[in-house]
DNA sequence: TGAATAGTGTCTATGAGACAGTATGTA
DNA sequence: TACATACTGTCTCATAGACACTATTCA
């Protein structure tokens, strides 16, 4: 099926195609995301986004699914949520030749500590404060990916369910909201918000469980996400602000 | 530059880089695509999306605006909008080989019947619902990438000012108004859109001018696209109807 | 009992939607 | 004047945000 009636065209032009990925989830209430040390050049050495190359047959979606378990042992169940997030082909993002790079964003609940595999010496998760404090920390242009990703995390949140990808199975409501508050970096009134989503047709619904008391304070109502994908009526920033 | 560091792996997948593009626009009270007859095989003699392979050294947005008036002769100042949509790699989306497609949105006021060149044969604006109608009516999956480009206009249209981009420089609130029905396939009260577009801060400016009485009714005060991208508060379907 | 967290009630301000009414042009 | 289209006023209802209050646990 390769070289049959494109070898008469000598200027076409092929490119290696990468996916790289963005996977955040939230740590001591921290947005985090992950990055592995490279272990090939270019940027040997370098903090970068996990991704690799997509090999023949393979869909976009199958390769990042692959990367991402070579490169941090992530698998498939662990992950809430994964979307295509926007493609990057600058002629000179990549020092060796034209590379396009179709980035994916993926949520990920309770991620353990990754297992480094693959092209990567290392996996961690870091805060994207961090990773964003300073351009030209990460390598290629995965700062500018990393910064796309953040701005459609945070528009999503408003109009979608997604929230809940950084949730377990079961959730309160007040965990849900530490989703919103640490992903906007603003507080919410705990009241209005619980209000809010309880109202908000298909978003969550409670389950027969509670938290165990653990401590002290009333023990929670759990919940499981709802069929909702959108949100009507949406969750905007900048109110139920407390 | 090219095959320094890559020619040891053998494995390494090279795909041709392809832009399609869903320009938009309206005509006739109608949302209406830019179609192209594709005079060259695969598929020719069906419709298809303007598009083409992406050339060494060039950025996908260049060869977006490359073919665009190549295929059609719409040039780079007549786009109200334009931006990526999404990519599409599926293996088995071109019959020839696996080819990775990025595609644009562009949204277009006014646009002239084109001029077909390129690659194409002919060159038309049709009905979205006369290209939607069916599916396989269009090469590759560019049915597919029609579908999805009209779903993220529908939503866009909520939440930015992009509505201005299908209105010529100068425009009317109940022409912008149109913009709305037009797309969302709904009615709107004119009074309370009004109300609404006109106090939301940074949509539309009014200039000094106003139409020309033109047969019959109160001559229309005359609006420039404002400084805003984003619409706070949005305008949200489902209200504002009539 | 008090401390702590979960959840409800309720007041106020704002905006959506319905629709009556006013303004300004042409014939 | 009649008529058509542009625009404003105003009423009602829903929702957001503030915040006081009640509920349920543990020590």
């Amino acid at each position: 099926m390769t070289n049959n009636n494109f070898t008469d065209n000598e200027n076409l032009l092929r490119m290696p195609v990468a996916v790289d990925l963005v996977v955040l989830t939230l740590r001591e209430d921290t947005l985090c995301a992950l990055a592995i040390r490279r272990g090939i050049k270019p940027f040997k050495g370098h903090w970068a986004l996990p991704g690799g190359f997509v090999r023949p047959g393979e869909s976009l979606e199958a390769a990042a699914h692959r990367e991402l378990a070579e490169e941090t042992g992530i698998v498939a169940g662990q992950i809430g949520h994964i979307e295509q997030l926007a493609t990057f082909s600058a002629p000179r993002r990549d020092p060796r030749e034209q590379i396009i790079s179709v980035a994916y964003l993926a949520f990920v609940p309770n991620l353990p500590e990754p297992t480094a595999g693959g092209d990567a010496n290392d996996a961690r998760i870091t805060a994207i404060d961090e990773l964003m404090d300073e351009s030209g920390k990460l390598a290629f242009d995965h700062d500018e990916i990393l910064r796309v990703a953040i701005e459609r995390t945070r528009a999503k949140l408003e109009y979608t369910s997604l929230a809940t990808a950084f949730c377990n199975e079961r959730f309160t409501i007040n965990e849900l909201r530490r989703v919103y508050e640490i992903v906007w970096g603003t507080t919410l009134d705990a009241a209005n918000f619980h209000r809010k989503v309880t109202k908000t047709p298909g978003f969550v619904i409670a389950t027969a469980e509670t938290t165990r008391g653990d401590g002290s304070g009333r023990p929670a109502q759990l919940y499981s996400q709802g069929p909702a994908h959108m949100l009507h009526p949406a969750l905007l920033r900048g109110n139920t602000q407390g």
